[in-house]
DNA sequence: GTCTATATTATGATAGAC
DNA sequence: GTCTATCATAATATAGAC
């Protein structure tokens, strides 16, 4: 491992400071993914994004799988403090309640994003092989679901495509943020209590 | 327009019969693309899939993108025939549910499709630039959904991730098909039900 | 319908100067 | 931290023979 590049995704996920340059780097490769997908983007673009050259891409990171994984990994790690808060919480009901309104935040936020971390086929791939993103995933799931039988399973993978799908679709690409915030925290709250009210 | 390639996504969106090369390509194309991504998957990638060389596979399609759009043709076109029973249908509460079924149906059987039919980058920007597809998506929601306020348009781009992601989901990857198709059925009946009671 | 061969351009990646 | 220059490879696409 090089010295210029933090290490990538070993331990628990977390906040990551990255230096001006590679957070201005990693801003433009996200805002690339999201409209052109990982593959579709080349580090050219990147780097003509940023005003710099493909060679000053490569020196703050070795290759561009090293930038899809940094930007996962900043991504996601923003939901570790909410996450942490979570876990910590003594009422199970109310960590949930907490933690889904934190991902519903984030998720409308950021909208153009939540296509290439929940669905892109590099994405999903990393966050299949890399143990870290499942660990934080499991616990993620943990929280938002209880414990996992195939019910819950079901519904967990419905509610987070619910809320993926409706932030990022073009039926409400019209629809502000506070509103859509709203009604997607109350429809969620209320998909979560169906099957048998296991509040 | 060439004599060997059809029209491709004019008029009304239909049932597409290729020639039996074609459809050798097609079927490569989707399977590639459901891993890899569109723009992940290379012409080379898809002929050495069907055993033949990039040069026949541009006999078939003029280009890499009339390959993407024969791809989303076809596959959407296979819900054409429930679409126009469901608008046939005189109640209008049941075309909603029988046309449900079938989109559940579908999703369920090819779930390995599903990421690239309706979030890949490429195929979203062509769903969103050519007419027919908007056309098509149009009568789908308005069966689906009744008349399209925000909160019906919120609610259907929930539905429509919802159903797409529990059963692409790594979450579900073990739960089998008839388990699957039965459970989302009825989550999705109930999500349907669900602000206000609109049937 | 498939092949060989080729043209052109873009891609990921590296070496070394400033 | 950024540049110019370069490399090897892979991409889309075409021409023309069988």
């Amino acid at each position: 491992m090089g010295s210029a590049e933090p290490p990538v995704a070993d331990g628990e996920l977390q906040f990551i400071q990255h230096s001006a340059a590679r957070t201005r780097v990693l801003d433009a490769a996200l805002e690339l993914f999201a409209v052109h997908g990982v593959s579709g983007t080349s580090l050219q673009m990147i780097a003509d994004t940023v005003g710099i050259t493909k060679a000053a891409v490569y020196h703050q990171f070795r290759t561009k799988n090293n930038v899809v994984l940094a930007v996962t990994e900043r991504e996601l790690g923003r939901l570790a403090p909410a996450l942490q808060e979570a876990e910590a919480h003594g009422d199970e009901s109310h960590a949930r309640d907490a933690l889904l309104v934190r991902v519903i935040e984030m998720a409308v936020r950021d909208r153009r994003l939540v296509r290439t971390l929940q669905f892109d086929p590099v994405v999903v791939r990393l966050l299949a092989e890399h143990e870290p993103f499942q660990r934080f995933m499991e616990r993620m799931y943990r929280v938002l679901l209880g414990e996992t039988g195939v019910d819950g399973r079901i519904q967990g993978a419905m509610l987070s495509g619910a809320i993926s799908s409706a932030v990022m679709h073009p039926l409400v690409g019209d629809v502000d943020d506070d509103t859509l915030r709203a009604k997607l925290t109350d429809i969620t709250r209320r998909l979560l209590d169906l099957p048998g009210d296991r509040r």
